[in-house]
RNA sequence: GGUUUCCUGGCCGAGUGGUUAGGCACAGCUCUGCAAAAGCUGCUACAGCGGUUCGAAUCCGCUGGAAACCUCCA
């Protein structure tokens, strides 16, 4: 456990940045809304689910041992003509229900596998906890805090806001006046007492096809309430921190912490976390309107809104320049910008391990240099620290990357740095980008191949030859041609070295 | 209509009551057979108008603009 650490969290309750504590000592406990699984995985649930990665990769790095819990909605969310979304999808391709959840299921793990974020330790499915549910129905029943009308169970909103006061609205930061006062056209209002109570079990019509037994109907789980059940289960009444988008406030997670108090008069979370949204063309993505770039179109380039493929690890990066709390606009020049700066750090990286450390004419004194190191060594955990800033950590990380290019052309001799110093440096640079950012190397990808680099070794020997001889037009030929299949030839002063583009 | 958030240099995007974020682009230079690559240097902004303050881009107010939520959405 790293001892020094003094890590802030910004408390959606709250509004505040946080001091961190557990409540466990040494364990955290997070909750994260996952994706619901009836259509592929869109570029927003990636920023989200990648925030969250880092913030349990941190977590991780600091020594806690993390239970990380991120669902798989499977069922229960109604759309707009009252049909179960999944029995929806199902009907249009003639498939079972779960055969529809397990496709997108798969394929939103394999976007998760690409973009390089650690699988969570537990992924609950929400078919998978129906007894769960129900059970919490019956509780939140028996505490007088629900009715059942017509087979369906209804959660009491007015008599839990009379009952367990500035609890209802604090996460969406909703007054309840506010609330009540919109009487809006929604479904199933003739069932309700108040038109802000909201369902915890639903009863089936004829065309729901996921479907279960309950004590008031066959029918399925509310909307909000696996969330509830299954946070309880795997991390207890109360656990340090919930998350999920921003679009979730209100009614998501504002129902979540009615329905958890209603049941155990307790509070879920501690720190509730929320992400900000992908923005494209200054509108925020959105399945439904359309406005929306897929993550196979970013990384294939097929799409109207790019001018190229980009790798998943610069998506990725990109998106780790932004903090989690801003909106973040796709742009093909943010990209770019992305994509250079990406790749600069990973060039960085390599040349910064391959420095020699040379203790032996070292004086012993730290200087300025020294001194300067540490601070941006301290700089990028400070940003960490500082509701995990990754914007700080790459600004940090490349402001070393100066030395590290100053001392790789002896810009400064090699003994300006004290070789632990150096050696600091190199730890922390591959800590933080591999372990902390988790950033892959696309051209370890690209370059591991033996045959490969077999080939380019000997083609740029005859190059090399060639420009020995004075040979112009068989060196530049080479390079020309190389270029053409998207090799970039480096003439660096120690050598040649090249890269694919 | 209600609630909330945001408005930073050519672009993206951090941060802060007084001192250079960083990246990309651009310009100059170094290196180089030429080019590319790489490096160095430069480019110093904070919507507008008022107020608080010794001092505000940072706090407060107003105006303008944008967005999110209020309906499934990460």
């Amino acid at each position: 456990m790293n001892e020094s650490r003094n890590l802030k969290i910004y408390n959606t309750l709250s509004g505040k940045k946080e001091k961190f504590e557990p409540i466990v000592e040494g364990h955290v406990g997070m909750y994260v809304c996952g994706p619901t699984v009836y259509n592929d995985a869109h570029l927003g649930n990636c920023r989200t689910y990648v925030s969250f990665d880092i913030i349990h990769r941190y977590f991780i790095h600091l020594g806690y041992k993390v239970r990380y819990v991120r669902n798989i909605t499977d069922v229960g969310h109604l759309t707009d003509d009252g049909e179960d979304r999944m029995a929806k999808g199902s009907k249009l391709a003639q498939l079972e229900p779960m055969e529809v959840a397990q496709k997108y299921t798969l394929g939103f793990h394999e976007m998760m596998r690409i973009l390089n974020t650690l699988p969570p330790s537990i992924e609950p499915r929400a078919t998978g906890h129906i007894p769960e549910q129900i059970e919490m129905v019956q509780q939140i029943l028996d505490n007088g805090l629900a009715y059942e009308s017509n087979g369906s169970v209804y959660f009491n909103v007015p008599k839990f806001v009379a009952e367990q006061p500035g609890v209802y609205g604090s996460v969406s930061g909703r007054v309840i006046d506010d609330l009540y006062a919109e009487t809006r056209e929604l479904k199933n209002q003739d069932e309700k007492a108040h038109p802000a109570d909201f369902a915890i079990w639903m009863k089936a019509r004829p065309q729901d096809l996921m479907v279960w037994n309950s004590p008031w109907s066959v029918g399925f789980p509310g909307w909000h309430l696996e969330c509830s059940a299954m946070s309880t289960k795997y991390l207890g009444k109360t656990f340090d921190i919930h998350g999920g988008g921003n679009d979730l406030k209100f009614p998501h997670h504002e129902n979540e912490v009615a329905q958890n108090h209603g049941a155990c008069s307790c509070s879920p979370a501690r720190v509730w976390m929320h992400t900000n949204m992908l923005l494209l063309n200054n509108k925020k993505m959105s399945k439904s309107d359309g406005n929306t770039i897929s993550p196979s179109e970013l990384f294939s380039g097929d799409s109207p809104h790019t001018s190229k493929a980009y790798s998943p690890m610069v998506v990725r990066f990109f998106m780790l320049m932004a903090h989690y709390r801003s909106t973040l606009d796709i742009t093909d020049e943010a990209l770019l910008a992305a994509e250079k700066g990406y790749k600069k750090l990973m060039e960085t990286n390599e040349l910064l391990q391959n420095l020699p450390v040379n203790p032996a004419n070292f004086d012993g004194s730290e200087n300025e240099h020294d001194r300067a190191i540490l601070s941006m060594i301290d700089d990028a955990y400070q940003g960490m620290d500082d509701d995990f800033n990754t914007a700080m950590v790459i600004a940090s990380l490349n402001e070393m990357g100066s030395y590290v290019h100053k001392l790789a052309n002896q810009q400064l001799p090699a003994d300006a740095i004290a070789p632990w110093v150096l050696d600091k440096m190199k730890a922390t640079f591959n800590t933080f980008i591999f372990e902390i950012l988790g950033l892959q190397n696309d051209a370890d990808a690209a370059g591991n191949n033996q045959v490969v680099e077999g080939l380019m070794n000997l083609v740029l020997d005859m190059r090399s030859q060639a420009r020995t001889q004075k040979d112009w037009a068989t060196s530049d030929k080479i390079r020309d041609a190389l270029a053409a299949i998207g090799i970039q030839v480096k003439d660096g002063k120690d050598g040649v070295s090249w890269s694919k583009q």
